[in-house]
DNA sequence: GACGAGCTGTGGTCTGACCACACACTATAC
DNA sequence: GTATAGTGTGTGGTCAGACCACAGCTCGTC
């Protein structure tokens, strides 16, 4: 054996992987219950619980209650899910430095603005939501937090727009590991109001160059974006 | 109430991330014992388990029975951990197409040499783990396996050698999601000799761009190096 | 045919029990 | 006095059983 006194619960996880990787399970599929899957990997229904729970919570399950088609455990693959909880937990355990989390994220959203830039130069990327985002925060009444839920969700639409689900999934991540931070560092703000016009100047600008494809440009409008956002938080949360 | 019914087991996950936010738990801390855990919070001990359970696979904390100071669930937020469990899952159940994975990798480690290269103008970054691992990696007794993971291991180097934890974490899940489908592509390559010898040669102008302070060259190096090899074994596993 | 009560199977939770393990303590032997 | 062996204690690991809530299905009644 090359691999002795597995976890109960591990040999649950490695099962449901292995039937994954070899087709027996696909999206939309229903897990065996759990009194059934217990008996069938010969271990005790507690295990297998904490199994689907950690299936459930990296955003791979959802189990329902009650019987019929929509009950019990269902493979969604929903990427994302976990990737929030994973970050959030980190974060808080300072596992992830703040400065780290921007970091990655100024490398990851320069990537996908440049890359939606050059595709609009041969073709035209579906931008619409993105665009939709921005004249929904012009609305003047818009509260802090609105204004910063909409704007986590016009840098998530554009993640969305490039079309790959990786990174679309970390991004969405290390939103919510900033998310805190962000709302803490907006009230500490020397004017709100100014702040926020600036945002809407930047995200305009930014939407712009990407639709004109000037790749570089993008690249380094939402990086400023973001960095100029962190450090004028950073500094006045102090 | 905003959240009403809330699972047992996620009111141990809030409980337990609210502690790491508020500081009354800390890296090296430890958590209540499991029973103790239970009475606190009003829930059954298997609840405590599942979200123990969780909290161990997102890396947050490592369990260990018996008694003593090393026993108990200690909080240890090793990033990474529950990002290579998430990774492999994901792409398992068809989250994450392996083409997004590779294009999140090209970015990431372009970004990483980039930075290092730049870093290497002006001060010394620590590298000699990394020429360790490739001066290893020229012993010609290695069989394909252990040269691939000698090869991850490179590239996970260079990522620790960044010191961004978010982007050496996302590496080391990203990695392990692809270790599989290189492992296998690598069966069916021409040539295995031919291909590590220049996978050797591009690891070492690699690190040679890095040292040198060529920022871009070292980034088109890495992209080739990986772009190269996904695509040869691409090709040859179809 | 329409409706409703009851049945059935599912996840959700709790309790109690037992085991294996690692350390701390104690008693014994030298 | 020191070293060793044995025992005690608290921990996580696992299991079995029980009960609940819920959702859908079945079947009898009207």
């Amino acid at each position: 054996m090359t691999a002795i006194s597995l976890r109960a619960w591990q040999v649950v996880l490695d099962a449901v992987e292995l039937d994954l990787l070899e087709g027996r399970l696909s999206p939309g599929d229903h897990l065996p219950p759990e009194r059934t899957l217990a008996a069938d990997l010969g271990v005790g229904r507690s295990s297998v619980r904490e199994a689907l729970r950690v299936l459930e919570v990296l955003g791979l399950i959802r189990t329902a209650a009650g019987s019929g088609p929509s009950a019990g455990a269902i493979i969604v693959a929903r990427p994302g899910g976990g990737m929030s909880s994973l970050m959030r937990l980190q974060v808080a355990a300072q596992g992830f430095p703040v400065a780290d989390v921007v970091k990655t994220r100024l490398v990851l959203e320069g990537f996908i603005v440049a890359e939606l830039a050059e595709a609009c130069r041969t073709s035209t990327p579906d931008l619409t939501s993105s665009a939709q985002i921005l004249t929904a925060m012009e609305e003047h009444s818009l509260t802090e937090a609105e204004f910063l839920a909409l704007d986590a969700q016009f840098h998530l639409s554009l993640a969305e727009a490039s079309g790959n689900l990786v990174i679309t999934a970390t991004m969405a991540g290390l939103r919510s590991a900033i998310e805190g931070y962000a709302r803490a560092g907006a009230l500490g703000l020397a004017s709100w109001p100014k702040t926020s016009a600036r945002l809407m100047l930047e995200h305009r600008s930014i939407l712009r160059a990407i639709l004109t494809g000037q790749a570089d440009a993008a690249r380094l409008a939402v990086q400023a974006h973001i960095s100029g956002y962190y450090a004028e938080t950073h500094l006045t949360a102090h």
